[in-house]
DNA sequence: TTGTAAGCGTTATCAC
DNA sequence: GTGATAACGCTTACAA
């Protein structure tokens, strides 16, 4: 540039000289009083005064190139489109927005080198922390998470002894709960719409389902295992391909997404929801119950892992050499009429592994 | 500060400084050659050598600070959770992201006073610009926006002569052609379950709704309108409220979440829908097509406005003196099962005024 | 308490 | 083409 040094920014908003100049003090004494640090009774009234006439509004950016912080944080997850990515984005927005920061959402469509290359521009600095919620994870990410300039707390399963703040929770116990809910009340022809297995939500979850009904003595049968992906429409189509080839008397779908599509193909198939199939969604998210009949879910405690990630990442960004921390929030069963009417039970059905929620 | 000028930034990350040192140049040099202008091909060759040996990424902030932008852009929206903001922010979302910039997401949950500091927040320069969707106008709103110093767009109606960018829809003529629709197919006891009348969608919908039935010579009867929140739980609540004083053959919903509530109120009545009861939402979110029966719903284009609003956007970035712009995306309506089976025409029904959607 | 000036990391100007 | 240096707008160490 090499202009001179004016009273004013460069598109005409007043700056702290034009505050100082007007309260006939010096720039650093309008700063402090400005910030609330010092300055005597008069040259704070002057000040403010000045501030006031001239609408002085601080410079977020040069405040922050001087602070070595925005005040941002960012937030990155496969699909805001998503329920419970809903649910944790608010969860983590009231955390980020209680200690006075902002928060930044990406949406990486679950794409691997979009997350990659997300983690690698965080060295630009351009905010304090993120989030990441990966469905897949590779070395890549690994690599990136632990040269990472800025903090990251993954919310996830991630390598067991990788150094990174992590939020987890147990979704093959999610699992396990649906199914010995379902078994209780007398289902045996169990079937099961997964996501990809290629991820780690559906690769948990698969395993959670097969060590289920070996646990209670069931044979698998592949013709009731259907894969699609996340999604509504995936979802529907898994399930309309299961039921094209087999009779199931209860379906276990790995999201509430699949789940809401399962349900829709059961319907339009005139099947019968409880009575002829029981449905049990995942995520338990606002759209369970807005189903008719309100689908039974299992809750891997979204709000509360993001929640839990907010907080791990406030910490980090507060005290970067802290040790490396792992959080489990357990999973929970919410049981609803989409599974609750009885199928005649060969056996007294057993208790409820955990909170039932009426409509 | 005043310590002394280091190689090295603050955290001991490497600067331009460090690259300049390292390749043996100055500064300016290793800038101009980081910026791909100009450079010797021998000192283009020494500069990136060294960035690349020290792993320099550039500083998002120092850079903002001397060229005055940031590269962000937000957008300020009531609810996060409903899909209608998802389906425009993700239309928002890809023209931004395409102009290079990132998007910064505010949930202002209606708040007058969140939207309004927003706005006034706007001084500080840390966004670029933002496209605001208030369900509320004030006056409050008008002052801040007309003296916002960064480009603001507005989704939504806007009192006529604001000098600010604005994409709007005919929300009046969405209710209109619902009606339509209903009364075609030989509906003559249309309910309305809107949201706030206090609201700019609210009070629209009510006029359009209230006009479409003089339109069509039905008298207005207080007992089948009925008002709530554009919320799932409120439609829900307000439906069962004018269910258990009515008898509506058709019930017109103000929004899709809305609709959805209405929906389950009336399958958990015994009603059967359409047979029984028709219902037609708005926004024709993804909600409508996943639930059962499909709902019909009025498109108000959201991903279109969204669309539009950030080319608006993005213009005025560019360009600050343009004159203030309006545009107008018209609403459409998509028939699906929820109000599709026929009731016993008195007469021929009418042509569909907009296209059909099949499952 | 106050003012001077350095410094945050970058880009741009200007003289060589 | 290159280097020295000012400038973006702010906070703060230091000396007065």
């Amino acid at each position: 540039m090499g202009r001179k040094r004016l009273q004013e920014s460069t598109d005409g908003r007043p700056t702290v000289h034009t505050v100082a100049a007007r309260a006939g003090v010096s720039i650093a004494s309008a700063s402090r009083v400005l910030n609330g640090v010092g300055g005597s009774a008069e040259t704070v009234r002057k000040v403010r005064a000045a501030a006031a006439e001239v609408g002085y509004v601080p410079n977020a950016i040069a405040r922050s190139l001087q602070a070595q912080r925005t005040g941002l944080v960012a937030l990155a997850v496969e699909d805001i489109g998503n329920p419970v990515y809903v649910a944790m984005m608010r969860a983590i927005e009231a955390v980020v927005a209680a200690s006075g920061r902002q928060l930044l959402v990406h949406a990486t469509g679950g794409q691997i080198a979009s997350e990659t290359s997300l983690l690698r521009r965080l060295a630009n600095r351009y905010v304090d922390g993120m989030i990441l919620s990966p469905i897949r994870v590779t070395d890549d990410h690994l690599a990136a998470l632990v040269q990472s300039p800025v903090p990251v707390v993954v919310v996830g399963q991630l390598g067991a002894d990788a150094p990174v703040d992590n939020v987890r929770t147990d979704s093959r116990h999610g699992v396990a709960l649906a199914v010995d809910h379902l078994v209780g009340a007398g289902r045996r022809r169990i079937g099961f719409v997964n996501g990809p297995l290629d991820t780690v939500p559906g690769a948990a979850r698969d395993a959670g389902f097969r060590a289920a009904l070996d646990r209670h003595g069931i044979d698998h049968d592949e013709a009731l295992v259907e894969v699609g992906d996340f999604q509504y429409a995936a979802g529907r189509a898994a399930a309309e391909r299961l039921l094209a080839r087999a009779r199931p008397d209860a379906l276990v779908c790995a999201n509430d997404l699949i789940a809401v599509g399962a349900l829709h193909a059961l319907l339009a198939a005139g099947h019968r929801v409880p009575e002829d199939v029981a449905v049990v969604g995942m995520d338990d998210t606002e759209l369970a119950q807005m189903m008719f009949p309100q689908l039974s879910s299992v809750s891997l405690g979204s709000a509360e892992r993001g929640r839990r990630a907010a907080e791990l990442l406030l910490t980090r960004i507060a005290d970067p050499s802290l040790p490396p921390r792992r959080e489990q929030v357990p999973p929970s069963l919410a049981v609803r009429a989409s599974s609750r009417a009885a199928v005649p039970a060969p056996r007294p059905s057993t208790e409820e592994v955990s909170r039932e929620r009426e409509e």
